[in-house]
Order: C-alpha cells, then structure tokens, then sequence
RNA sequence: GCACCCGUAGCUCAGCUGGAUAGAGCAUCAGACUACGAAUCUGAGGGCCGGGCGUUCGAAUCGCUCCGGGUGCACCA
C-alpha cells in the first residue's frame, strides 16, 4: 500500500471513476473541468461519511439537473463493495456511507504507513523555496524573530511532507547600513578589549554586550592596528567579522527551536556579483526601470523633503502605489533594488517562492510580488509568489506585558524564552493562531498543566496512549488487528476523525497554513479524551477489559494508531511526541 | 489621503481553495466525581458571522460600498 492510497485518496479516485464511466455512457458530456469538485466527511456525521458536491457542481456545464446527474453518480458509486449507502440530499448533494470494514481498513493502514500515514505526493516533487528569519545580522534573535521562524520552519516540513522539494533559505542583510553600525559597535568594544575606557555606547550604536566578545576577539587578532584608523580602513573587515559572528549566534539560536535553513544568501556577495545590475539592465531593456522622480510621501509631512531623480521600478505596471526606486541617490542599491534581484536568483532553482515576513513590511508586499513578476513573468511563465505576512506577538507574564525597552538593547530573547519554557511550547503555541492574527504569549499560561493549553492538551493525549500500551503490555497484553470487528461505534468515531488527517495535510500544504494542523491536533486529542472519559463510568469501554483479551488488543491497536497520528501532526509543527508528562 | 490586515457567542479564537441546522475552549448556570493517568467529567443557555448591496442553486467565505480597530506610507531594513 502507498501512501496516496488512504481512504480518502481512494474515494476521490473512485468518485472521477465515476463520472470517466458517465462520461462513457453520455450521460455526462466529456472534458469538463473537474477543480470544483469536492470530497469532503459531511459536517452532519448522521448524512454519511463522506459527501460530494460533483453533481452540483457538473449540472451547470452538463446542461444537466443536478438531480438527475446525481441519481446516475449514485447508481454507479453504490457499487463499490466499501459503499454501504449512497444517497441524494438537499440539492443534490451525494452522501456515502462505507461500511465498518471500510473505517477497519484505514486503521490497519495507519499501521502500515505509521510515520508516512498523511504523507501526500500532492506537490508532484516540485521545489518550493521558503524563506524564513532573514532577521537582520546585528544580534541575537529575540521574540519579535520568533512567530516567523516558527511559522516558516513548519511550513516548510509541511511542504515536503506534502510531496514538494523545500528549499529553506535564509537572506542574510550584511550589505546596508544597519551591519555598518553594527561594525562600528564593535569597533568600540575592539578599543574597549585592548584597555581603552569607552563609557556610554553612543546613541544610535548597538549597546549590547553580546558584541564585547568580537571586540576580543578582533584585539586578539589584529592588536591595535586599528584602534586610531580611520573608518575607511576598518569598516568593510569589521563589518564581515561582526557579520560572521552575529551568524554563528543566530544559527544557534535557531537550533535551539530546532531549525536548520538549507541555504544562507548575503545581500553583499549578491551585489558583488553583480547580479542586481544585470537585474536593472534587463528591466531598463524592457522599459520597466526608469529615471525619474520619487514623490514625496504621503501622508506625513517631512521637512527635509526634496525632490530628487532616482532609477525607479515600475511597480505601478503591476498594481503598486507607486514606483520604487532601486538605487539611492549616492549610486547604492536600495534594499528593494538588491531584493529584487535576490527573488530573481531564488526563482531560478525553484517552482515557487514563499516568504515569511513580519507584518511591520505589509508595505513592500506589492512592490517585490510586482517584481516577481516582471522578472519572471518575461519568461513566460510567472514563477508563483506568496508573501505570508506574521502579526506581531505579545508578550506577557500572568497577563501583565513583558517590558521592553530597544534603547538599552534589553529585548527578550529567544534564547530565554526557550530555556523557561521549552522548544516544544514555543513551537506549538506559535501555531495555535493564524499567523495574520495578533497572538499573545503568557508565559504563565503556554506552561499551564491543564485543559485550557492546546500544549498541553496534544501531548497529554500522546502520553497517556504511550502509557496505556505500557500498563496494557504490564498486564500481558499487546496491541493486535485480530479483533478489530470487535469496536464499536464510538472507536470507529475516532478512526473516522483521525482519518481525515492526510486530507487535512493536503488543504493545509494547499493553503500554507500549518497552523491547521495544531488545531486538526487539538480537537483529535480532545476527542481522544472525550471517548477515554466514557471509560472512567463504563470499565467495559476502557482501553484495557482484563477478561477480554481479544477486545483488549483491539482498543490498544487503535490507541496505538491515534497516537501515531498524534505523533505524525506533532511531527510537522516540529514538538515532540512525549511519552510521559 | 492611500494601501494592507483584522471584525464570528460575554472573552480568546476555529471555520477545511462557496456547501446542508455556523463550531471549540474559557466564563455563566445545573449536575457528577474512591481514579485503565480525574493534570476532572456530563448537560444547558448564549449568534441579524460589523452594516448594506451584489454574484450564485447556495455566501461567515467571492465582489462593491460604508462603519469600526490595527499597521505601514521617501534613498530604513
């Protein structure tokens, strides 16, 4: 059995068998678009386990009725041996009911897929770069980096789990201005490790003291051959050092969350190589860079305003506000001017592009899709391009906000935060939301033992599975397919809830939203619970009956199996299966 | 002024590329609780899905418009 063979794969499959069969016997005109077709389990358990819309959707384009084609989709599906029932509802919605052997059958295929059970080859193995972090070189990660990375670095497995090549990428902004002042905060702790009294750090340099360590180690190296150099002679070798270490700082903090980019871009060797220029020739070729005139912002007014002439993008062409400029009036590249071209590179080795920035850049959206466009649309074929946009989140501690103050340079950590609470909770928290929605973390609230905290909630389902097959194999008994006829209705409820979790995969790698699967966790897991509550009055429904071993290897074969589809969902958000709490 | 995001139960939020009677947790109210892991459980009430118009067999979902909140608007990243 493969993996794109689970019940729902089969029933998609089974339902365009179908319609091929109408269409053979003209009932149904051929060649129509089938996209709107859906397979989906009813909201409504009581009208069946799954429903599909085919013929409402194909009447239209048919010229047929909806009723009338589905009475004949109906006539074809209730011959599937694993059809119990087929019926027409409402407008003419198809609802199936399979049989028991059916929902059996898809338990005993959790257990042969076990780690790959949801795995789709739905992405067809085409390559889709992500990128994710880029957070600027000059210091540690703090929480503002962490909603992102988190987001991105789920997505990402999501992809691959769902059949696609990721690449996951990280552009590193050495070239701008920002990593001059960072190496001019470390020229100062250089003079400072070679005996100098520097006091204050300079308004509008970076204070923190992680950057004391590469003033060191820069003293160790070179002495005090620059301590009195002009700037010029210093910069660019700070810079690169700085850069150097703050990277090496960065990474770490990323493993601590568990994430590891493929590929690491520099903004400056990009530029080196010359690649925005070619990106600027091309673009002026085709008339899509001009020189002209920037306007002046608006709404606020600014005193130093002055009109000035700038190679400008027609972003306008494709829906910007207004055009914007690629260099800055000194000849250097704007970001944008280099991130253009960047997003060019990365579409060169990929099928499509996927960003994760914070909300704070929803301005310059528009701008770099309009680029993407330009510069690979040319070809042909546009190479698709989204931009995930994370809100902030808010940090408080039993409900009070967490102070930060950016001037002193005291920001919370990632570092700190993963060492109170743990890499899991950080993880699975930051996808309890959509990324597009504000969130809060309390950090008194995301540790909470208790049914409140969907953390806590997954993996406690998780534990008291392992800890069931434990207490069962103490008592000599193992999990065991021989006598699954044995479950009854409200086992198969939760093989028909944990069954939907490769469809859920699908919808949610469609949808970049991993966020899907934490809750497709939380409501599997409260429903794990609920069905394990009936248990504490009814010791006939508990997981264990001692004098019924066959029954008893039956209920720990399913536990066993929701427990891997727990496993499998936490696997994607990158948390820990835990074995006991 | 413009752009983007958000507006769903008292609160925090889901709502699966438009589907059948809009869901969950918390809070409230009424009950249960000597335990395979009670780190609680069962049930009830609670909604013009911000307003309006439109597209459609069908709209919380798509389009237009208004209202309300957030964010961003030079060569900064």
């Amino acid at each position: 059995m493969s993996y794109d063979q689970t019940l729902h794969a089969a029933f998609v499959g089974h339902i365009n068998a179908a319609l091929d069969a109408l269409e053979t016997a003209g009932t149904l005109p051929a060649g129509l678009s089938r996209s709107a077709v859906a397979v989906e389990p009813p909201r409504d358990p009581s009208h069946g386990d799954l429903a599909t819309n085919a013929a409402m959707v194909l009447a239209k384009p048919a010229g047929s009725n909806p009723r009338a084609l589905a009475e004949a989709l109906v006539a074809e599906l209730a011959k599937l041996p694993l059809v119990e029932k087929a019926s027409i509802a409402g407008p003419g919605f198809i609802n199936l009911s399979l049989s028991r052997a059916a929902w059996l059958a898809e338990l005993a295929a959790i257990a042969t897929l076990g780690d790959d059970y949801g795995r789709s080859a739905l992405g067809g193995g085409t390559t889709v770069n992500v990128e994710y972090v880029s957070a600027n070189p000059t210091g540690p990660m703090h929480m503002g980096h962490c909603r992102g990375a988190v987001v991105g670095d789920a997505l990402a497995t999501l992809l691959e789990y769902a059949g696609h090549k990721v690449i996951r990428e990280y552009y590193v902004n050495d070239a701008g201005a920002q990593v001059q002042v960072l190496a001019r905060s470390v020229h100062i702790r250089y003079r400072e490790a070679l005996g100098e009294t520097v006091g204050e750090i300079p308004e509008g340099l970076y204070p923190g003291d992680y950057l004391v360590p590469v003033g060191q180690a820069l003293a160790g190296e070179f002495g005090d051959k620059y301590a009195a150099a002009p700037e010029s002679e210093w910069l660019t070798l700070f810079r690169t050092r700085a850069v150097a270490a703050m990277m090496v700082m960065i990474r770490e903090d990323l493993a601590l969350l568990g994430i590891r980019h493929d590929v690491f871009s520099s903004e400056a060797e990009l530029q080196a190589s010359g690649k925005p220029d070619e990106a600027e020739g091309w673009l002026r070729a085709h008339d899509l860079v001009y020189d002209g005139e920037l306007e002046a912002p608006k709404g606020k007014l600014l005193d130093d305003w002055e009109p000035v002439e700038l190679p400008l993008f027609r972003s306008t062409k494709f829906g910007d506000d207004q055009d914007r400029p690629i260099k800055k009036s000194d000849g250097s590249w704007t970001y944008f001017g280099a991130d253009l071209a960047y997003h060019f590179q990365k579409a060169q080795n990929a099928d499509a592009l996927v960003d994760i920035w914070g909300a704070d850049h929803a301005g310059t959206v528009k701008r770099i899709k309009a680029a993407v466009a330009a510069l690979t649309g040319a070809k042909g074929k546009e190479t698709p391009f989204e931009v995930k946009l994370v809100q902030m989140v808010a940090l408080l501690r039993n409900g009070e906000p967490v102070k930060m103050s950016k001037r002193s340079g005291s920001f919370v950590t990632l570092a700190d935060v993963v060492q109170e609470v743990g890499k899991d909770v950080v993880r699975f928290t930051m996808l309890t939301r959509k990324p597009e929605a504000q969130m809060d973390f309390d950090f008194a609230k995301v540790v909470e033992a208790s049914k409140d905290n969907p953390v806590f909630y997954v993996q406690y389902a998780h534990a008291r599975i392992r800890s069931t097959l434990r207490k069962g194999a103490a008592e000599g008994f193992a999990p065991s397919e021989a006598g699954l006829d044995l479950l009854g209705e409200e086992e198969l409820a939760l093989v028909r809830h944990a069954a939907q979790f490769p469809r859920l995969v699908e919808a949610a790698a469609v949808a970049r939203e991993p966020h899907r699967i934490a809750f497709f966790l939380g409501e599997l897991a409260g429903a794990f619970h609920a069905y394990w509550n009936v248990g504490n009055d009814r010791p006939d429904k508990r997981f264990i009956v001692a004098q019924d071993a066959r029954l008893t290897g039956a209920r720990l074969f399913l536990a066993l199996q929701i427990g891997q589809i727990v496993k499998n969902g936490l696997a994607l958000l990158g948390v820990e299966a835990v074995e006991e709490m």
